[in-house]
DNA sequence: AATGAATGAGAGTTCATTCAT
DNA sequence: TATGAATGAACTCTCATTCAT
């Protein structure tokens, strides 16, 4: 849990890195069931059909899954993040902001457990792990600041503090995998989308006639 | 995990019970710092300077101190709640919003090691601890729902689905627990609640005439 | 286990002796429930609605409690023996061994958990215990011999080893605590002294001119 | 202690099973010695030259001891028992009560570690782990009883309950494991059997013309 | 590449017994 | 006489990891 590891990456197509893909996935879905410490090794070996000892041939540690497990499920979000950037100077604010929602909603949808996975097991994360789930989030949060903060200065948006109006949104859409087991009765995703989208554009007080933000607003944000 | 087991409560002060508030105070700031199942009983009782044979005298198991837990934390909110309510019918659903909002933020201060736990540790709770937890969140989601209903009928507010932004608004305040660490970098607990204040009431299009925010802006600002 | 231990006897009838025969008594009963290494003195001390700490102000150990249990136990049969030894010349050797196996097994019959526990419990016992539980053994089967040895020599039976046809006379009727939940389907305790003693007298080859067995054989069988 | 298992049985011959056959033996030999809940599990792994964690490769928990101990015994009668029924209809039912009352003992002494066990230990034993070992009583009882009732067919016997008949042989045998303490001081297997034997003919009234007993009857005493 | 036997530390828990009060 | 807090050793069992084959 304290370590020093070089980050490895799967990338080439021999058969040891499909085993270990299967690993990986296998693993992954024992850790969203059951917890990361719950999920003995036992028991990974025998859901991937293999034996203890040959999973060790695999991996370094148990340690060493939720690198893979962290590799595999970072960058998720990366395509998406390209396109919208793209996009940045041709799409109003106002539209880009809610595509992007809708898209960021979609892809949690797809990696649920994984989002999950990130908030319930971040005590045993290495400070390493960590990072690299934080700097995942961020270029999310940072998504949704750039468009704020566009949106501002074509004056579709207003906000006293962009970067914390965005990761506010990152919570809003990461509350659909945390409080699943809530919304799920409630909504479908595409409602849900929808209330996001509606939320987020309030919250820059995007739409009608709003008057102008309070003149000191930047004097709340620290560090500046 | 999977208990029968009948309400404890701690009201008397003898010694015993004296004891048993410590452990549970002990317990409670480990699993804090380490989570549940990485703190042995062992480190508890060293904690707390007893043995572990006589850690037993207190507790009926491990799982056991995640009851009392629970209970000690549970109800923190239970006083707020009583004032809010008495007060539905006198003030403006705007000012009252703000206030709940305030007082929650305010709460989760206080206990924003117990949130954390709650949304970390939920794998290691058996259904009736899960159900005391579920019960004391929708205490809160029924308040901010009530009083967004009572803005909806008074016409201050609009919204498609009260009972979801009410849960949003929890979510956003639970935020300032579960990401503290990034929140705290950048804003001080009252600029935090004047945030959340904003984002709620845009979340239910509160303002077509909007009061203007708080005069004293810097008192908002961290380390001032 | 492996004691020095001076007998121990309860005679006066201080408070303090009651209290301890309430011990005995309470503790026999958890020994014949859950055995003796299954029995806690944590059990024992709320059986009898004392301390813990206060159960050992009337005993020294736990295994103090089997030899309490021994002293009581033992001695059921001193009575019923002196009358057996002091009719041995008047009856007819057929008639008293009659009379004693009834005798001993309306005694084993009043406390065969007794009986039972002695065949279970003997790996717990120390030495010193068992010698006590050995001679106890040793009184009745000692009796059943004379009667046999006095019957040989009357010419009513004739035996090749009459200590081991004693001996076995004093199985069977403890068989009757032993396999209780088989014979006690099959058996009430008269139509099983009925049986013993036809056996008894048949393994002593009693009545060359044998009596007719009772005419209403069946009425011995339980459930017809 | 309450178990739903399967039963498992130990037929080829491989190094795994050859352990299990090693543990089962060396926890056999200390469960006679010492009990069971006397014998930890580390004895037992010690005494196997293996470790403690090591013995739980092998077996499930320390009940499983008691299963693989059972079915280990189990099953010593029952090839015994099938000579006997197909000799039912050639044989005088003397004789073959009296071959049969020696097979049985021959038997019970090979395992009389195994027979006192039983006593001893059925407190700690489930219910279908007792219901193994009745079952095989019920096996010899019933050829005994079988015996009896075709003897009393041919009317070389006479009975009035051949079923309990039966069940006190079986007892009869099952004292020389039982009280071997005391028998083994007095007896050889040899003589214990021509003791039984003629008991049990006795008990079943046979030989109104009952061939006397051999002249050397002292020579069956040992010690003598 | 693959096995599974082996390890040793440590987990939660129980318990007979002691002792200050 | 009575309490119950306290102890420490022992209990059964689990687990990540190693290693000879």
């Amino acid at each position: 849990m304290e370590p020093k590891k070089q980050s490895r990456k799967i990338k080439t197509r021999s058969p040891k890195n499909e085993r270990l893909k299967q690993i990986t996935t296998t693993a992954a879905s024992l850790f969203y069931k059951n917890g990361y410490l719950k999920t003995s090794t036992r028991e990974i070996a025998e859901a991937c059909g293999i034996s203890k000892g040959n999973l060790y041939h695999y991996i370094k540690s148990k340690d060493d899954l939720l690198d893979l497990f962290i590799e595999t499920t970072t960058g998720s979000f990366d395509e998406s993040n390209k396109e919208v950037l793209s996009e940045l100077s041709f799409m109003s604010p106002t539209l880009l902001l809610k595509k992007t929602i809708r898209e960021t909603l979609l892809i949690i949808d797809g990696i649920q457990d994984t989002i999950l996975f990130w908030y319930q097991e971040s005590k045993n994360m290495s400070r390493e792990q960590l990072v690299k789930l934080f700097k995942q989030e961020m270029h999310i949060v940072n998504l949704f600041k750039i468009i704020i903060e566009e949106g501002c200065k074509k004056g579709e948006f207003t906000s006293s503090d962009p970067m914390v109006a965005a990761y506010n949104m990152l919570i809003l859409c990461d509350a659909w995998a945390i409080k699943r087991w809530y919304f799920k009765k409630k909504y479908t995703l595409e409602g849900y989308i929808a209330h996001c989208q509606e939320i987020a554009l309030n919250g820059v007080n995007a739409g009608a006639i709003r008057q102008s933000p309070p003149a000191s607003v930047k004097s709340r944000i620290k560090n500046t």
